[in-house]
DNA sequence: ATAATTTCTTAACTTAAGTGAACGTTTTAA
DNA sequence: TTAAAACGTTCACTTAAGTTAAGAAATTAT
């Protein structure tokens, strides 16, 4: 299990045994059912999650409608938007499969970063990637209709459409699910002719 | 000139003055005028910027159609995609107003990070920062109509709408030029009764 | 200063998404 | 195992955005 972390860390920076046991010690491994909510709207948590196997989601409640913005699978990383800026999350975070999460507490993070200054260097590379992307995936949502989002989302991470309800991933490309309902039909439609 | 800037990096680290003297060096302090391209379709550039006054403009062109994707102002900094995946890029960076930009080699930020460890706890937490606003941005984006993200606009940044041309603020709100003139004029009529 | 270009707005029409409702299917819980 | 709840699809209707076009206003270049 640990291999999986430490296999995906050794692409960005090595670690000495010491360094990887500093991570181990944390007593980061979570093994999380179906459903479980990790985090709640008002909440201040500090907790960062990787997912090593599984999915995750994060969503809004909006007039009593959930509006989901993020999905988290293998090898993701999230850190919640409430343990960066230290006030109440808006959203909720939950576990859309029975998953593996690394869950680690920003306190304990800092201070093994303050030990093992390669850490840090590990950490920004891994921010500045993951904002890099993510500008990239804002990017396209804004210079795309919802058809364009659907078919791009078909392309890059086919195994959401497989995984996900229907009526989360419509939130997902900002649209509702009657509309996703439809759109499908449309694209169908149309590669029949 | 400087001290704009020592001020704003005070807020996250306290920097000593040979520390301080590193970036100087770097001479990164450059006056750029309205509509100069920084960055073009297709360049690998490594140049990272900080915008100390005026205002860049990220967009796409598409079909030979400009798809404006972000704009950044006083004290808002910005690597381009490609600069970390050093990959071509696929949009453009320009300069919609006179500006002072400081604008930085990757290779060299990298070597002084390698001399002076602060800068690497410097550059995680603005991008860890950076991360979780454009993270608020994007879902925010992806909750809302067009008249609403256009409502929140004006909340949020009303000198966007004061110095940026309206159909590259359209494009920011993901719709067309006169459909935000439309929403404008209905917007308009609302507030009126 | 004037001409050329770009930008902004308005309008009529088309297309697609939002809404409310119905209904069969699947999943969940008792 | 059954009843209840949640989910996915379809439909008719409403609302808003896309498209094409035209003209006024502002900006830029000569």
């Amino acid at each position: 299990m640990q291999d999986i972390l430490f296999d995906f860390l050794s692409k960005y920076v090595s670690l000495t045994d010491e360094e990887k046991n500093a991570i181990v010690s944390l007593d980061i491994f979570h093994s999380i059912k179906k459903g479980t909510v990790l985090l709640e709207e008002g909440q201040t948590s500090k907790e960062n999650y990787f997912v090593l196997k599984g999915c995750i989601r994060s969503y809004y409640v909006i007039n009593g409608e959930e509006k989901t913005t993020a999905f988290y699978t293998e090898m993701e990383a999230f850190t919640p938007h409430c343990v960066v800026s230290k006030t109440p999350s808006e959203y909720y975070v939950s576990c859309i499969e029975d998953s593996i999460i690394l869950i680690s507490n920003s306190d304990m993070v800092e201070e093994v970063n303050g030990k093992f200054p390669k850490f840090d260097t590990l950490c920004r590379i891994l921010s500045e990637e993951l904002l890099a992307k993510q500008q990239i995936d804002f990017d396209e949502f804004k210079i795309s209709s919802p058809e364009q989002r659907y078919l791009n989302l078909i392309q890059k991470r086919p195994d959401l459409i497989q995984r996900v309800p229907q009526h989360q991933l419509a939130s997902y490309l900002g649209i509702k699910p009657q509309s996703l309902s439809r759109l499908r039909a449309r694209i169908l439609g149309k590669s029949k002719g």
